[in-house]
DNA sequence: TAAAAAACATACTACCTAGTATTTTATTAC
DNA sequence: GTAATAAAATACTAGGTAGTATGTTTTTTA
């Protein structure tokens, strides 16, 4: 059984690394020479794990992507108490949190969709899953906004949800190209603007 | 004279080549020689009008893409008439407008900048002009909408049209993952209801 | 403990890449 | 018409790319 954890060790260290190599450099940026000098195995140790480099990169996204977007989008939805404070919260926090390498290079997976997303159905399979986990979140939340009476009866729940991923998803390519938080700080106050409008 | 008019035109089926190929491919997966190829010239060619290959992506984003950035989605916002109608007009129509093949691959804008906006400040200069092209076009319509009296008075001009641009990008990225239109109809029902808060 | 299998290393192939050096062809200026 | 110059073609370099073939070491199984 020692042999299992060593060899999911390995699969883990590569992901890994590739995750942090991608999301630095890009994908096709990122070769497998340069993801396993990272790791400081060789390119046997590689193949040996992955078929190849579209295999590594729907693993990196089924796991890495979707686990970031999980943990910093979708989880904290779920979350009990106002739904449209949860809103708030989860949206310009998030946003606020992230580090100076986060806001220089964007979402990893808006990155991935944008460079990659057009390419192979299979990337675009793997991706769509992340983007609806996080969109079944959100109407979650906004149904029970709703039902609640924090959030406007009226609203299409759907509309609202792909309208709040699109414009944060946009934002974070945006802020890709500047060098301060200004342009930021406008779309929070969009942000805020449009939150207010759901309230009941 | 004869010899500027035919160095211009090299220049110019370079550019048109180069933008076609990055936009259906991508800007990392297009080589120069793919774009020789497929001007019916050779790399001499190329190498005689420019400099480097990231000289030619500079002039491909300050010509093709901001010109194509500037006719579909600044220019009609110069437009006499009520502000919001324009707003809707612009944002919508020109979403429903897109090609089988401009749904598919996206907007070659946001897919420059995410593709490589992290990586030169010179990029990101280019690509940044753009996005300011456009924001002053909204904020001037926004604004004329105050005075107007067809817009609230009460919102911030720059707040909304970085909203409306985050959006607009965020869902054209988005797009690509599905074969469908239902996404782009949903961000079509948020974007209208968004407007609608707008109206006085 | 020996055979089998898994994990990994080494060496290699065939091709693509940006960019350069040099030559040929077309155009312009005198 | 000829020298100079611009436009473009050809041939090349040095290094990167994904992927393969084969060898070696480690672990498991019988």
């Amino acid at each position: 059984m020692e042999q299992k954890q060593k060899s999911e060790f390995t699969k883990q260290l590569i992901l890994e690394e590739s995750f942090r190599l991608f999301y630095s450099n890009g994908f096709k940026s990122t070769s497998v020479d340069k993801v396993m000098l990272a790791t400081k195995l060789t390119k046997g140790a590689f193949y040996h794990h992955y078929k190849n480099k579209q295999e590594l990169g729907l693993a990196v996204i089924t796991t890495k992507v979707k686990e970031r977007v999980y943990d910093g989008m979708v989880a904290p939805l779920y979350q009990p108490g106002n739904a449209l404070d949860i809103l708030k919260a989860t949206f310009i926090d998030r946003l606020k949190s992230f580090s100076i390498h986060e806001k220089k290079h964007g979402c990893p997976m808006n990155n991935l969709i944008n460079e990659i997303g057009d390419e192979e159905i299979a990337y675009q399979i793997a991706l769509k899953k992340i983007i609806e986990e996080w969109q079944a979140a959100l109407i979650f939340l906004i149904d029970r906004g709703k039902l609640e009476k924090s959030i406007q009866q009226n609203i299409e729940s759907k509309a609202v949800a792909i309208y709040l991923i699109s414009a944060f998803e946009g934002i974070r390519g945006i802020r890709k190209l500047y060098q301060d938080d200004a342009i930021l700080e406008a779309y929070i106050s969009g942000l805020s603007f449009y939150l207010q409008k759901l309230e009941v």
